[in-house]
DNA sequence: ATGGTGGAGTGTCCA
């Protein structure tokens, strides 16, 4: 089993980067986050032609998930269920192929004096008493997406310059680790240990940030440990952001013995 | 240099 996460920063926008890539990768799970479009705006026709099938839950103008498979997915739900704002535009979940998968959009939170920073964290604690409620790490489990913290120093670009960072601040970096803690392994860090500059998303206002490098790994795949003990491999597709009209974010990739 | 670009959708918010 192939899966794939993908911030498309308007799925609309990406239509052609997404054909492409589809085409040519046929990943059995693609999930996507920041799909930036109303349900009856969203280009289901366009992935059912591919051979896809989807799930999808937006909004106005901002964030929106989705998940293709070429599986018929089962089981599929929107939002947290634990109390507070389900914020349905930001967490689907379905089974596809028997493996369960959460994508989420996790909110990025603006700067750390903002409420959005507050909600941020959050969000993250709320996520984990989702997986409390639903699911347990001895049973194969996805988490997939845009969890907008990179955990690590080697996970960005500049580490003492970026702690005041929404998607490097301490703050941010523990309530992720308490998601991970719940039982998940990082399958890109399974295969990559210890290896800097392997980033998932380039901001657009940074002159030359493809080609310096300046990135961050905030796009992640994980998977509880009977499922991890089967990825054979995990790579994030570089080229995919230098194309003619790339998103900010690109493809990470997780690939499973199933 | 407290900027910059891109997207949604009309006002600016969000990233």
């Amino acid at each position: 089993m192939k899966v794939a996460t993908f911030n498309a920063n308007s799925v609309r926008s990406r239509l052609p980067l997404l054909e492409a890539w589809l085409g040519r990768e046929r990943p059995d799970v693609l999930c996507l986050q920041e799909t930036k479009v109303q349900d009856p705006d969203f280009p289901e026709r366009f992935f059912r032609e591919l051979g896809y099938h989807v799930v999808f839950r937006g909004q106005k103008a901002h964030a929106g998930v989705a998940i293709a498979s070429l599986a018929e997915p089962t089981d599929v739900r929107f939002g947290l269920d634990v109390g507070g704002p389900p914020d349905e535009a930001r967490l689907v979940r379905a089974t596809v192929g028997g493996i369960p998968v959460v994508n989420v959009y996790v909110p990025q939170g603006q700067s750390p004096d903002s409420p959005h920073f507050a909600y941020k964290l959050e969000w993250l604690g709320r996520l984990r008493d989702y997986l409390d409620r639903h699911f347990s790490p001895r049973e194969p489990l996805l988490l997939c997406g845009d969890l907008n913290v990179a955990p690590e120093e080697i996970d960005v670009h500049d580490p003492k310059g970026l702690r005041d960072h929404v998607d490097f601040h301490p703050a941010a970096r523990a309530a992720l680790e308490r998601v991970r803690a719940w039982g998940f392994v990082d399958v890109f860090r399974l295969h990559h240990p210890g290896e800097p500059g392997q980033y998932t998303f380039w901001d657009y206002r940074v002159r030359g940030a493809l080609e310096r490098n300046v990135g961050w790994r905030v796009d992640h795949i994980w998977a509880t440990p009977p499922l991890a003990e089967t990825c054979v491999r995990s790579w994030i597709d570089r080229e995919a952001r230098r194309t003619e009209k790339p998103s900010d974010h690109t493809f990470l990739v997780a690939e499973f013995s199933l």
